[in-house]
DNA sequence: AGGCAATTTGGATTGTGTCTCAACTAGCCT
DNA sequence: AGGCTAGTTGAGACACAATCCAAATTGCCT
């Protein structure tokens, strides 16, 4: 696997733009994690661990991240920050929540992703991307009730 | 179909809470529209149409709603503010989302709703909810370099 | 090394969404 | 119908994410 600062340095040659130190020290600290993380938490970080890049810095380079593949958005709720993923190779997955204690699982369906791809071209269109969740109770969290979505 | 005034109605009383002019003007409101709609503008258009409901009781009121099954979250992404749909009395639907002109277009699969309750009872769990968002290029919009998601 | 142009920065700003609290009102009781 | 009580409302203040701006910095090309 190709080292994902070098890639993303492509990425950013590709369009033109110039690779900083600011934006190596985002895609370094990036990679390392497997969690979800969240834009407020990695600024955080990033200070903490004496980057240079700022909070502008670090939101306006998460969009080129989603462009180049190498992160996309896990979590995304009215009211609440957007949660991110860095899946930079790591096999596609979808993700199952449940909506109590917000835990989440990954899964991979391949028969649900076909026949995403059948709706596309049934209405004539290319599939670019989707975004699966589903939504659960725990068994955990089961006896209380649950606030469903 | 009932008439959606008097359900949400009953499921504030199911809940002790009042039955309140605000409230059936907001329901009335949505009730009327088949577009998603974001709460800034239902906002404005109450306001246009002289109702009393103000701002804070708009915001207030979407949650009891979405508790009470008449709307659903249709769109949320990162930054931008969330759009809602007025599903009572409508059949269970998805979106498919063109990524560059944003137009979307419902549909339904039954195969998919069948494979996602496979997932979620492989893992053990009861499945209460989802969402499902296809991304697709539409035909007018396929010959520039689309940004994908 | 020099110079240009793009990028970064930090503070100010915007806009969404929440909270506060006094005033109001729905629902109940008699 | 009148009045009590607790839930609800509205206006504005507030909190926060996200963006914008001018100024300073940096990468990049020659």
């Amino acid at each position: 696997m190709r080292d994902p600062v070098e890639l993303f340095r492509e990425h950013l040659r590709s369009k033109n733009m110039r690779c900083t130190q600011e934006r190596d020290e985002i895609v370094r600290a990036l990679s390392k994690t497997k969690k979800h993380f969240r834009i407020e938490d990695l600024v955080t970080d990033l200070k903490a661990k004496g980057s240079a890049a700022s909070r502008a810095t670090v939101y306006r380079t998460i969009p080129l991240l989603i462009e180049s593949r190498m992160i996309r958005v896990a979590e995304s709720n009215p009211g609440e920050e957007s949660a991110y993923e860095y899946i930079y190779g790591r096999g596609h997955h979808d993700h199952l929540y449940c909506t109590r204690c917000n835990a989440h699982i990954e899964f991979e369906e391949r028969g649900i992703e076909l026949l995403q791809m059948d709706v596309a071209r049934h209405y004539g269109y290319k599939l670019v991307g989707h975004r699966l969740e589903l939504y659960v109770v725990c068994p955990q969290c089961r006896e209380t009730g649950a606030r469903e979505i």
